[in-house]
DNA sequence: ATTCTTGCAAACGGTTTGCACATAC
DNA sequence: GTATGTGCAAACCGTTTGCAAGAAT
């Protein structure tokens, strides 16, 4: 979302080494809108960057996450968690330690439908984020 | 959040067989709020039931999900998806064929405070879930 | 010149699978 | 009795890491 030269400035601004392979990643992220995953990158990348390793797309996106040019989709949980209520509710759950909490709040389960053609809305779920009050207090 | 009883009928209604080890890992995840990964689940009853294995956990979980009797709180695609849009949006999931497609809808990112006491907001996203055009077009 | 990054390959951790034995019905 | 589930260990797959060689400033 940003030109070649607005990147530069953004790395020269933060003191973080422009390299070939961190514009490359990138700028094929920014040109797209189906939120490819770091193997779907690195294929499309290696033909014309055939020296490109997966290891380098990863340290990189991790990087660009690290300077606010990149967000994750999906949640960055390692394993999945469960609950045995499968009636609608929300959830809060702590960047710092993991902790997840139930919301239940009618307000939540009926938001304006959303603008997307041709999608069948089966449902939805809100995911807050922050801190829980344990952490909150710690720092 | 069924008792014994309801737990059996339901087994029986979907001609599931009702093993042990099944029942012991929905009570176990109907007892608990803190949405167990697959592994804490596993730790807490290996005590119990000392011949029960990681395996069979996961097996279960999958066979409780797929009888509607236990949900996956974090999305249960398998690798991570990036966005070079930073600022806030939401998303709508296709739950058959993974794609993400983003929904920039004002009303959603304004939504009313839950009632999570000392819980500090950081921010929050909204995820619809169910059938892109395609897929959708495709049954 | 120095510091940081790359690429490789090996390690890692959560999850899945193949198979012989055991259990539910 | 038959079909299905369990437990074990190995495989799997996305991701991370250690390290020697290379590039950015």
């Amino acid at each position: 979302m940003k030109n070649r030269d607005e990147v530069r400035t953004l790395f020269k601004a933060k003191k973080v080494p422009l390299t070939h392979q961190r514009l490359a990643v990138y700028e094929e992220l920014a040109g797209r809108r189906d939120h490819p995953s770091a193997e779907s990158l690195y294929e499309a990348l290696k033909k014309p960057y055939p020296s490109l390793s997966l290891a380098t797309v990863y340290k990189t996106l991790q990087t660009l996450h690290e300077m606010g040019m990149v967000a994750r989709v999906d949640s960055p949980a390692a394993q999945a968690r469960y609950d045995a209520i499968v009636s609608t509710h929300h959830h809060a759950v702590c960047s710092a330690c993991g902790a997840i909490s139930d919301l239940f709040d009618p307000r939540l389960d009926a938001l304006p439908a959303p603008k997307a053609p041709g999608f069948r809305i089966a449902g939805h779920s809100v995911h807050f984020h922050g801190l829980c009050a344990k952490c909150a207090k710690a720092r």
